[in-house]
DNA sequence: CTGAAAGCGCTAACAA
DNA sequence: TTGTTAGCGCTTTCAG
């Protein structure tokens, strides 16, 4: 048997008032008396009812809820993100409808659609890799959604956004390396048109510029962001006799696949050549030797973009549009600190 | 400026036809002319007409949407398990909003409220350790909504689950140990009122007993699952002259605890002590030594989650009661591998 | 093939 | 302090 759901007109009708009157005490209005309260909850209990959420939004024309776009969600760096998220728009009363663009443009537009299509007062998202501008974006602005981009962001559209500060972690991570007398450092990068490695590449040529060592553009890689990238990478450059005496990789995955290769061809760490990484995954710290790289608070992105949502929610501004950057932590550790600086 | 919602009324005087023949065009009914369907098209193209799922799902008095219950999402296992569940419920057309618990009963308590109230088709949960039975499960079940459990799996409650076969991957990492010459095995393990815990200890049981080893109490830990349980309790057995010869910990970070103690205290591994995880973090496969573990795999337990989860709504049994067990893999690596088997 | 009419369950202005 | 009334935007039965 389906049973029919108990409505605020049931409850009513068992008390002898009206509908209005029982939302009205259901929504602890102040006008309405403790005694009708006191009966009305009676009969909530009675009947078992449950209020009607979707009911409820359609009236009032908006939902407290917001919406996620997230490459992939088994990534710890954004399960991080989606847990800091979760906290806080839980806490102030929202719901989170969350979806992953698995790095496909065409899904995440979908993505965005459904989640336009159910009224989320925002969204918060991380793009693709395949998206190269935000023209699906404007819609979500265009709909007086508020829009958060947080980590992945695309330059060209006006919203907020929480960053790491890329640029000038890649900066301390190579100066970290130069300070260790590396000299003949490698770049091992992402696609540049991703605007978190354009950046990891910037802070890299403030750093070397600083100590005036040339960029040598034979060790720069804009396509080295996984295992198997990095150890290609590093044979190649060992096949061609180019070995560097260190790697500054934007990705911990290609710094471990630089790492295995050294282990696999005897190549000394640090001695022989220094890595930092990014991203500080938690292996970095339990591979041997352990991994330097900088480490992101996903927790605290996470908590900042929600918290910037809500405040564009609440502002009802249209151009809200904040920026807040994270500093990532360099964590040195044995893969770089060939001069065994105390940590 | 707050604009208003485009809505199929405007649709529908815009091209002198009613709002029904619009609804029916814009869900391709095959009664409506291709002729209308066009036109209703350019109309909704010229208007930027969004549809509204909210209002749409109050008619028809469902909405395709499932929501989670995880205890935490920032932790791999769960992460993964959520990224299958997306992939599923994405590709069938169903929104997930999602929640954690924190392990809190009273949060947990909260969200599925939370879910019923927002008129969801399915929960799928996996509980938080303060939950010691399933009386607030029963509220899902009593208003119709599909139940599915994962890995924790509260047993009072009649509804589907998807679960690891925890006894017996146990039994596989304790016989492995056994086979590995190990004699005086110590257990690390947790709570038993949480049923993955219990079943672990079972399996441990049963490879103890086929091979006829006597348990000894005196290894055989019950809350010994965190990083600093482990190195504190292998601590404690080193103290009291009680070392055992091998370690089955249920957890990857107790395992990681004790193999911490034992590189503190120069204790050879494997060779003095073999020690065997569960879960397969990341971590295993690049800490030195490398850690044997039991994989579970979090992304398939998700997907298979989700299509019990699909069955049931599409099934509308309501005790609907199907139960999947998947087997965790034991990877046998350095911690563990004194006799150097080939792995 | 399309229209008319009713209503999902709730809330809120206005009235009393 | 409570009731009346209307309607959020959509779907669907029944009628034509």
């Amino acid at each position: 048997m389906v049973k029919k759901n108990v409505t605020i007109h049931d409850i009513a009708k068992e008390l002898n008032i009206t509908a209005s009157t029982v939302s009205r005490a259901l929504n602890d209005h102040p006008l309405i008396s403790d005694s009708t309260k006191e009966r009305v909850r009676k009969v909530v209990k009675k009947l078992n009812y449950q209020p009607n959420t979707v009911a409820a939004n359609l009236r009032k024309g908006k939902a407290n809820t917001v919406g996620l776009v997230i490459p992939r969600i088994n990534r710890i760096f954004f399960a991080n993100i989606i847990s800091g998220i979760e906290s806080v728009l839980n806490e102030a009363g929202y719901n989170i409808i969350i979806t992953q663009s698995e790095e496909n443009l065409d899904k995440e537009i979908s993505n965005i659609q459904t989640l336009i299509n159910n009224r989320v007062r925002g969204i918060i998202i991380s793009h693709s890799k395949a998206s190269k501008n935000g023209k699906h974006f404007q819609k979500i602005i265009d709909n007086g959604i508020a829009l958060v981009q947080f980590d992945r962001v695309l330059e060209n559209i006006n919203c907020s956004n929480v960053t790491n500060d890329n640029r000038n972690g890649s900066y301390e991570a190579t100066k970290h390396l130069i300070n260790q007398d590396y000299k003949k450092i490698a770049f091992f990068g992402g696609p540049q048109h991703i605007n978190i490695y354009k950046n990891r590449y910037l802070g890299f040529i403030d750093a070397m510029k600083e100590k005036n060592i040339p960029i040598d553009k034979s060790l720069v890689f804009n396509n080295a962001v996984t295992r198997e990238s990095g150890f290609n990478t590093l044979a190649e450059l060992h096949k061609n006799n180019n070995l560097p005496d260190a790697i500054y990789a934007v990705s911990d995955y290609s710094a471990l696949g630089a790492l295995l290769y050294c282990q696999n061809t005897n190549i000394k760490i640090p001695d022989e050549i220094g890595i930092v990484g990014f991203l500080n995954e938690p292996f970095c710290e339990f591979i041997t030797p352990s991994l330097t790289s900088l480490n992101q608070f996903g927790v605290s992105m996470g908590e900042s973009a929600a918290k910037l949502c809500l405040e564009q929610i609440i502002s009802k501004e249209i151009n809200f549009s904040k920026k807040v950057i994270i500093s990532p932590q360099l964590i040195i550790r044995d893969s770089s600190n060939r001069k065994k600086e105390s940590i």
